[in-house]
DNA sequence: CAAGATTGAACCCTCAATCTTA
DNA sequence: TAAGATTGAGGGTTCAATCTTG
């Protein structure tokens, strides 16, 4: 693979990229916590926990839900168990499963349209009505890793 | 604008490109920081010293140049600093001027082919032939402000 | 005073080390 | 023992409060 420097037509794409990326995830973020007080990953974590598991989950099915290594949610989950967003309770078995509270229902229930209507404003609106197709084979094909050296 | 639930293709939008964003910019990362210890912060700071002010620039016009508040340069540099990549010294009027050190020159080199390696390996070629247009002109419309609420 | 910079606290992420217990 | 979870340290980001100095 080539080491020269990128020429301005690849800076430009690289930069358009890693820029729009940037705005648009601020965005939609700031929405979210502007109406409700969730950052983003309390958003994650409470989604998964309702679509998932109606409410509650196995700490490391979780874990394996959201793609985030144990200690990554292990710290996340004691800040949101003193915000009393969630809760912790030993499971049946090993382990432990976490439970969404009344109060972090009442707040995802807030959530989700906020960020419905944050994601059309500041994304889905923006691409028109040709562009989808061609801008999510794009996104899809970026997530893969590539063959080899 | 609506509020409901995205449906089932928006949700895949949006899933596909929040990924991709976070595939790509995590992979790059990682393969500077491999290639040379620095952090993707670090290379940000150091190629606008050298590229914008041939090794040394006041720090307020630093931070307009990577677009980020005082606050966040200040701590930047305040590690920088402890790792001997910059320096900051008292600027003529008032302010400091912040200047790469051989050190961070040194290292800076290194990483320089390692980012264009690296972008050219996760995003560029991943693109094809046709559509590098199409993409670049949604991510330039991406950034910008939406109109109205 | 006001521009320019620093600081501290709170949140977030990663890594390596350390429990805990079936 | 090994799966499952916690902890601590260090870097990163944001906000509000606080210097510092021309």
């Amino acid at each position: 693979m080539r080491e020269e420097p990128l020429s301005a037509d690849e800076a430009r794409i690289w930069h358009a990229w890693k820029s729009a990326g940037e705005a648009v995830m601020t965005r939609v973020v700031r929405d979210i916590t502007a109406a409700t007080g969730l950052s983003g990953p309390d958003f994650a974590v409470l989604t998964r926990l309702v679509d998932l598991g109606d409410g509650e989950l196995r700490q490391q099915d979780l874990a394996e839900a959201i793609a985030w290594d144990k200690s990554r949610l292990s710290h996340q989950l004691t800040r949101m168990e003193r915000r009393a967003l969630v809760q912790r309770k030993p499971a049946g078995g090993k382990g432990v499963v976490v439970r969404i509270t009344a109060a972090g229902k009442k707040t995802l229930t807030k959530a989700r349209p906020a960020h419905a209507r944050s994601i059309r404003r500041h994304l889905l609106t923006k691409l028109g009505r040709e562009r989808p197709k061609t801008f999510l084979a794009i996104c899809e094909r970026l997530q893969s890793v590539e063959d080899e050296e």
